[in-house]
RNA sequence: GGGCGCUUAGCUCAGCUGGUUAGAGCGUCUGCCUUACAAGCAGAAGGUCGCAGGUUCGAGUCCUGCAGUGCCCA
C-alpha cells in the first residue's frame, strides 16, 4: 500500500476524525469490575493486589466544568495534565478510570437564564418557581452539552459512558442522604447570623466567593451627643447609612478618654432613639477617636459584640439593599442614595465633624461583582470543626499529599482556621434543602427528612412547606469522588475506584472544591457512613477514606507578557482558536512543555507554532519511512505486515506485552546507540511523568525525537536504504527504523495523541492489532538495551562530524563543496571507532576523503584539536585570521580559568577528603584533558602572529 | 497587617538531595531549496545566576538581610 502523505502535516482532518474515532469506539470506556472478584479493597499498598487478575487501578474525577462554561486555556491546561497522566496510566496497564462530568453551577446558570428572560422582558419571579426550573433544564439541553463538546475536540480519553451531572437523580438523592445524615449528627444547623449577601444574586454567599480590595473612599467622622450633658462622642465609619440600624457606641474600657462616660447614653442623631454607650474590646484606642458605634445587623463584628452586650439587631436595609421600614425618613432609598443624604442631613443638623480621604477594604460578589452587604438572615450552616479536623489529620500524616509541596501548608493554614460553612443559597436552581416548616403558626417546626414528610412530626399537621433555599453547589461538587462511584451503596464502583488516585486542579478551587472534597470524603468514606463491611482497622480506614491520594495543583495561564487574561483586558486566548491555527497536539505540548510546577505559564502562541513544526517533523520523519518501506516492498525485501512478527515469536502488540523495541536488530553503531538513548529517554519519561514533570517529559521527548532520531540516526541510517544496498541491509534496516518509529510513538503518544494515532495506524498498514495506540504499551527503559559504551562512541564521532561542519563554516567552504580532511590520534580505539564509521563522517560532514595522519595537526590553520584527536580540514581558502585569534584568545582564557579553579580544588585536601570519589576522578580527567587542549589552542594562536 | 512564591541569555522558562564546562525553546546573525521536512538543514553570537553578607573543601542551588515583583488570607 502507497502511503502518499501530504508533505506538510495538516492536523485539522486527522484530528477531527480520531477524536470522533475514540469517543464512538467507546475505547476509553471502563466497565463496573465484575462483583465476584475479590475480597473488599484493603488499605495501603495492598489495595491494588486484591483487583482481579492484580491489576493496578487508576482513577481520576475530572473537576466537572460548570455547564455554563466554555472552554478556555486553563481548562486546555488542567485537561492536557489529566489526559496525558490517564493516557501514560492505561498504556501502564492500569485499569484506568477517567470520570468526566459538569456541575449544574447554581449561581452561574440561574444568571444566564435570568439572562435570557430578560431578553423577552421578563423576570424569574414572573415564572414562578417551578415553571422557572423548568426552563433550566431546557436551557441546560440546549448549551449545557458545550464544553464536554470541545473537551471532545482536544482528545480527552474519559468515560464518556459515565457521564454525570450534578443534578442527576442519583446525585441528588446523595446530597440529600448526606444533608439529612449530617443534621442527624448535629453538624448541620440553622440560624440567624450576619452572612455575606449579594443584593443582585439575592442570595447568601460564602466567605470565599467574596473579593476583597482596597478602594479610594471617605471616613466619615460623626459626633453623637451624651444623653444629660451636651458633650458628643466622635465615632468614625466609612458607612454613615448604616448608623440608623446602630444600638450602641462601644469604648474601650482601658481609654481614660471615656471613663467618666461608661454607663452613659448617647442619642443617635437622625433616629433620635438613645443607644447605650457599652464598653467592649472592639473599639481600639490607637485607632481614630476610640469610639466606634455598634450596627449588629449590618456588620459582622458589630454582630457579635451585639451578642456579647445582648445588644437589639435593627437591620434597616431590605434584600436588595435598599433601605427599609425601620430606616424611617430613608426607606426606599438605595444604600448609597441614603448615604448622601444621611451625610447631607447629618451636616444640616451640624452632626458631621469631618470627611476624610481613606483607602477602604470592599467586598465584592466574585460571581457579579456587586458590592456584599453584610445581612442579617436565617441561613443553614455545617459546623465545620469535626470535619476539619478530619482533613488536617489525613494531609499532616501523607494520606493526601500535594504537588507542589507547599500547597499543604497553604491548605492547612486555612483549614486550621476555618469558619463554619454557610450552605444555603436564596437560589431556585440547585438541591433544595430537605427540609419542611410546620405551617402551623403556633408549632413552626422543622423536619429535616430524606423524603417530604406526611404530617408535622411534633404537631400533627398536614399542611408543611419545603424550605425555599437550595445547598451551595459547592456542597454537592464536594461529594462527588464517592456519589459519582455511588455512594451510599456499596457498590463495586465504589470499592473499585475510591480513593481516586489523582485529582489536577486549579489553586483558584483549593478551599471551594478541595478542601471540601476532603472534608466530606473523609467524613462520608468512613464508618459509621461508609457503605460495605468495614473490618480494617481505624488507621487504614482513615487512610482509605481521603478523596483521593494526590492533588497536582497546576499554574494559572496568562497572555504572553504575563498578564492574566481577561474579558476586559481583551487578551483572552480561545483555545479553540489556537487549535484550529496550529493544531490540538500542538497546542497540548505548549502546555505540557511548560508546566513546570509553581510557575504560571506565559502562553505564547510562537511557542506552539514551534511545537507544530515539530508535529510537522515528525510527519516528515514517517514519510522518510514509508518512502523507504514502500520502496522495499515493491522490490520484494520487507513489508509492513511483517512488522509485529519479529519478535517474541508472534505479536508483540496483542495485548500490553512488551514495552520496550521488539524486533529492533541493533547492527551499528547508530543502531546501539539509538536502541540505548531511547531507553534511557523512556526511562527518564516515566520517571518525570511520576513526578508530574510534564516539562520534562516533553523536553525529553522532543529531544530524542528530533535531536537524536531525526538529526542522526536517520541521517546515519540512509545509506541502509539505498537501492544498491544488499537486501538483508536493506531488511534489516527497515525494521529497525519501524520498530524504533512505533516505539516513539507510543512514548509520545499521551503528549501528542492525534499524530501519533494516524501514523501509527499506517504502519500497521491498516491492519493494527489494538484498535488503538492509546491501548498499547508504553515503553519503560529496558535497561538490557542501554549501551553506555556506544553512546560514549557516538558522542567521538558526532563531536568529530561537527567539528568539520565548524571548521567549513569558519573557512567559508562552500556549502555543496567536499573537501579531504585529515585526522589524527594517538588512541587505537578511537581511530578503529572513525575508520568503522568513516561513511558516515564523510557523509555527514561533506568530506570528499577521510585520511588518518600520523603527527598532530592542531597547529595547522583550518585545524581543530580535541582532547581525543586532531581533525584537519584541507582547504587552501585563508581564513579570517582576526576571527580567528579572537575565538583563541577566548578559548584559552576560558581554558586557563578552569585550569585554575580545577588545580585549586584538587590540590586542596580538604576538598580530597570530602568530596565524592565520582567528582574528584571527574574533575582529575577534565583536567588532564584541559592541559591537552590549551596547549594546542596556545600554539595555535602562536603560529597565527602577533596581531 | 499575616502568610507564601518569584528574580538565571533579548523574551519565556529548566537547572532534582550543594559537586566537574549553567541548559532549552523562541528571537537574533551567517550560509544553504543537500529529493523526509524552508513549519527545514548546517553553523554562530549572547549569562558578573537581583544586591550584600554568611555556612561549606565547594553555592545558581542552603541560611540571613536588603531591593524589586506577584499571589493568597485578613
Amino acid at each position: 500500500m502507497p502511503h502518499d502523505l501530504p508533505k506538510a502535516y495538516e492536523p485539522g482532518a486527522i484530528e477531527a476524525r480520531w477524536a470522533e474515532y475514540w469517543v464512538k469506539e467507546k475505547l476509553f470506556s471502563v466497565p463496573t469490575p465484575p462483583a465476584e472478584a475479590g475480597p473488599p479493597k484493603n488499605a495501603g499498598e495492598g489495595a491494588r493486589a486484591t483487583q482481579p487478575a492484580t491489576q493496578p487501578v487508576f482513577s481520576l474525577l475530572l473537576p466537572p466544568p460548570n455547564v455554563t462554561g466554555r472552554l478556555h486555556m486553563g481548562h486546555m491546561l488542567n485537561q492536557t495534565q489529566m489526559d496525558v497522566i490517564i493516557r501514560w496510566h492505561r498504556m501502564c496497564g492500569d485499569l484506568t478510570l477517567w470520570l468526566p462530568g459538569t456541575d449544574h453551577a447554581g449561581i452561574a446558570t440561574q444568571m444566564m437564564v435570568e439572562r435570557q428572560l430578560a431578553g423577552e422582558g421578563k423576570k424569574r419571579r414572573d415564572l414562578g418557581r417551578d415553571q422557572f426550573i423548568e426552563r433550566v433544564w431546557e436551557w441546560k439541553k440546549v448549551y449545557g452539552g458545550a464544553i464536554l463538546d470541545q473537551m471532545r475536540r482536544l482528545g480527552a480519553s474519559v468515560d464518556w459512558q459515565r457521564e454525570y451531572f450534578t443534578m442527576d437523580d442519583n446525585l441528588s438523592h446523595a446530597v440529600r442522604e448526606v444533608f439529612v445524615r449530617l443534621y442527624e449528627e448535629g453538624l448541620i444547623y440553622r440560624g440567624k447570623y450576619i452572612v455575606n449577601w449579594c443584593p443582585r444574586c439575592e442570595t447568601a454567599i460564602s466567605d470565599l466567593e467574596v473579593k476583597h480590595e482596597d478602594v479610594p473612599g471617605k471616613l466619615y467622622e460623626i459626633r453623637y451627643p451624651v444623653v444629660g450633658s451636651n458633650e458628643f462622642i466622635t465615632v468614625a465609619t466609612t458607612r454613615p447609612e448604616t448608623m440608623l440600624g446602630d444600638t450602641a457606641v462601644a469604648v474601650n474600657e482601658k481609654d481614660e478618654r471615656y471613663t467618666h462616660l461608661h454607663g452613659k447614653k448617647v442619642r443617635l442623631p437622625l433616629m433620635d432613639r438613645e443607644i447605650p454607650i457599652i464598653l467592649d474590646e472592639l473599639a481600639n484606642p490607637e485607632f481614630g477617636t476610640g469610639a466606634v458605634k455598634v450596627t449588629p445587623a449590618h456588620d459582622p463584628n458589630d454582630f457579635q459584640a451585639g451578642l456579647r452586650h445582648d445588644l437589639p439587631q435593627i437591620d434597616v436595609m431590605d434584600l436588595h439593599a435598599r433601605m427599609n421600614e425601620n430606616a424611617g425618613p430613608y426607606a426606599g432609598l438605595d444604600r448609597y442614595k441614603a448615604r448622601e443624604k444621611i451625610v447631607q442631613d447629618l451636616e444640616a443638623q451640624g452632626f458631621l465633624v469631618a470627611i476624610k480621604d481613606y483607602t477602604l477594604p470592599i467586598a465584592k460578589c466574585d460571581r457579579c461583582g456587586t458590592v456584599v452587604e453584610p445581612r442579617l438572615s436565617t441561613q443553614w450552616f455545617i459546623k465545620i470543626e469535626p470535619l476539619a479536623k478530619r482533613a488536617i489529620e489525613v494531609v499532616e500524616k501523607g494520606y493526601i499529599r500535594f504537588t507542589p509541596e507547599n500547597y499543604k501548608q497553604i491548605y492547612l493554614n486555612w483549614m486550621y482556621n476555618i469558619h463554619d460553612w454557610c450552605i444555603s443559597r436564596q437560589l431556585w436552581w440547585g438541591h433544595r434543602i430537605p427540609a419542611w416548616h410546620c405551617n402551623n403558626q403556633g408549632c413552626k417546626e422543622i423536619i429535616v427528612a430524606r423524603e417530604a414528610p406526611q404530617k408535622c412530626s411534633k404537631c400533627g399537621h398536614a399542611e408543611l412547606s419545603q424550605d425555599t433555599d437550595v445547598l451551595d453547589t459547592w456542597f454537592s461538587s464536594g461529594l462527588l469522588p464517592f456519589t459519582a462511584l455511588g455512594w451510599p451503596d456499596a457498590t463495586k464502583d465504589l470499592q473499585t475506584f475510591y480513593p481516586t488516585s489523582l485529582l489536577i486542579t486549579g489553586f483558584d478551587i483549593l478551599f471551594f472544591w478541595v478542601a471540601r472534597m476532603i472534608m466530606l470524603g473523609c467524613w462520608f468514606m468512613m464508618p459509621p457512613h461508609k457503605p460495605g463491611k468495614a473490618d480494617a482497622s481505624e488507621e487504614e480506614l482513615l487512610r482509605e477514606s481521603v478523596p483521593f491520594r494526590d492533588v497536582y495543583i497546576h499554574a494559572l495561564v496568562r497572555d504572553a507578557d504575563r498578564q492574566k487574561m481577561s474579558k476586559t483586558k481583551g487578551n483572552v486566548l480561545d483555545p479553540i482558536e489556537v487549535i484550529g491555527k496550529y493544531g490540538t497536539d500542538a497546542t497540548r505540548f505548549t502546555l505540557a512543555a511548560m508546566s513546570s510546577p509553581g510557575t504560571d505559564i506565559a502562553f505564547n502562541p510562537s511557542r506552539t507554532e514551534g511545537y507544530r513544526a515539530f508535529a510537522n517533523k515528525i510527519w516528515n520523519a514517517a514519510r522518510f519511512m514509508f518512502m523507504n518501506v514502500d520502496r522495499a516492498e515493491e522490490a520484494g525485501i520487507w513489508k509492513l505486515g511483517e512488522f509485529g512478527w519479529t519478535a517474541e515469536g508472534g505479536r508483540p502488540h496483542a495485548g500490553i506485552s512488551h514495552t520496550g523495541i521488539a524486533g529492533f536488530q541493533a547492527v551499528t553503531l547508530e543502531d546501539k546507540w539509538i536502541l540505548s538513548r531511547f531507553n534511557n529517554v523512556a526511562k527518564t519519561v516515566n520517571e518525570a511523568l511520576v513526578g508530574y514533570r510534564f516539562d520534562e517529559a516533553a523536553n525529553r521527548i522532543y529531544d530524542f525525537f528530533w535531536g537524536e532520531f531525526c538529526d542522526w540516526y536517520i541521517e546515519l541510517v540512509k545509506p541502509r536504504l539505498l537501492e544498491n544496498a544488499d537486501k538483508e541491509t536493506v531488511r534489516v534496516a527497515c525494521g529497525n527504523l519501524v520498530a524504533l518509529f512505533e516505539a516513539a510513538l507510543r512514548l509520545l503518544h499521551p503528549v501528542m495523541p492525534f499524530i501519533t494515532e494516524e501514523i501509527w495506524h499506517a504502519i500497521y498498514d491498516g491492519k493494527p492489532p489494538l484498535k488503538s495506540l492509546a491501548l498499547a504499551a508504553y515503553p519503560q527503559g529496558d535497561a538490557g538495551q542501554m549501551d553506555l559504551t556506544a553512546e560514549t562512541n557516538m558522542a567521538i564521532l558526532q563531536d568529530l562530524i561537527v567539528s568539520v561542519r565548524n571548521l567549513r563554516a569558519e573557512l567559508k567552504v562552500e556549502t555543496k563543496a567536499k573537501v579531504p580532511v585529515e585526522v589524527f590520534t594517538q588512541d587505537a580505539a578511537i581511530r578503529k571507532l572513525i575508520e568503522e564509521n568513516q561513511g558516515a563522517v564523510e557523509r555527514l560532514a561533506n568530506v570528499e576523503k577521510l585520511t588518518f595522519v600520523e603527527s598532530p595537526l592542531s597547529n595547522l590553520p583550518g585545524a581543530r584539536g580535541t582532547a581525543r584527536f586532531d581533525v584537519h580540514v584541507v582547504y587552501e581558502k585563508k581564513i579570517d585570521v582576526a576571527a580567528e585569534r579572537e575565538r583563541l584568545k577566548k578559548e584559552i582564557e576560558k581554558f586557563e580559568k578552569e585550569i585554575a579553579n580545577l588545580e585549586r580544588q584538587l590540590s586542596n585536601e580538604q576538598f580530597l577528603a570530602k568530596a565524592p570519589a565520582k567528582v574528584i576522578e571527574g574533575m582529575r580527567n577534565r583536567l588532564q584533558e584541559l592541559k591537552v587542549l590549551l596547549p594546542k589552542s596556545q600554539s595555535k594562536l602562536d603560529e597565527l602572529g602577533a596581531a
